[in-house]
DNA sequence: CTACGAATAT
DNA sequence: CATATTCGTA
């Protein structure tokens, strides 16, 4: 009866990506504020990563998080960039939805389950709103074409109970924590649990963070599982350079 | 007061 | 179109 306990684990990782798929992930850049806050982009602490550019080519936003060594008032009007979903943090999202079941799969506890750096209630609520009109469309639609508007949402598998609500679909097995991809291998988690209120008056979104970072740690993984750091990528040097677009990962298909 | 979710805005 | 933000509500 046990054997299922290790199953969504192997299971995860014949999914999880290749390592060489993640490397190229350079930067800690979670919302400036936040980064900030935690003090995680403090000039020269981190000499393992292959030195991104700690200062964004923008002139623009990064006018935004210089932190207020001017005034009292923290200018924390910040906008974060639009969020990019990519196949692999759907696919993360949808496995989130799967494992709660659609009755539990509310916002807030999507995104403690995925634990992916940055990503924040509002975010998932807002994916999950259309992700919810999918799923209906596809039940009604069945067997019509897919619209060529569902990429995203076609590049990942639907699980079946997802589309008939034949009682109950949560799983009935204890969830097991997510494998939290997070800090790089050689960060304690503590690290990050130390320092979390440096700043004055922080916002809610520490709270995610942190209660994402604590369900993580105590977890026996199997050796061959590698952490990545999963962290918010800017895109800096798009075309049209004012995008400013948050990416998790680079898009890669399976 | 928090968080959900539909509507609405960018 | 994709994602964000608003706003009434549970």
């Amino acid at each position: 009866m046990r054997e299922e306990d290790s199953n969504w684990f192997a299971k995860w990782e014949e999914e999880l990506p290749s390592p060489e798929e993640l490397i190229p992930l350079s930067q800690s850049l979670i919302t400036p504020d936040l980064a900030i806050a935690f003090d995680l982009l403090t000039p020269n602490q981190n000499s393992n990563q292959p030195q991104p550019q700690t200062t964004p080519p923008q002139t623009n936003s990064s006018a935004d998080f210089a932190v207020d060594s001017s005034g009292d008032e923290p200018a924390r009007t910040l906008k974060r960039p639009r969020l990019v979903w990519t196949p692999q943090l759907h696919k993360r999202f949808v496995d989130a939805v799967a494992h709660l079941g659609i009755k539990n799969a509310v916002p807030k506890t999507i995104m403690q389950l995925m634990s992916v750096d940055g990503l924040t209630r509002e975010n998932v609520a807002s994916h999950l709103q259309k992700y919810r009109l999918y799923l209906k469309r596809m039940q009604t639609g069945g067997g019509g074409n897919v619209g060529e508007s569902d990429h995203l949402f076609a590049s990942s598998h639907v699980p079946t109970h997802f589309l008939h609500p034949t009682g109950r679909q949560s799983s009935d097995h204890f969830i097991p924590p997510f494998v939290p991809i997070t800090a790089s291998t050689h960060q304690p988690p503590q690290f990050l649990h130390r320092q979390m209120f440096t700043s004055q008056g922080n916002n809610k979104m520490d709270q995610s963070l942190f209660l994402a970072r604590q369900s993580q740690q105590v977890l026996t993984r199997p050796s061959s599982l590698h952490l990545h750091s999963q962290v918010a990528n800017y895109g800096e040097d798009l075309e049209s350079g004012a995008k400013t677009a948050l990416t998790l990962f680079p898009s890669r298909e399976e």
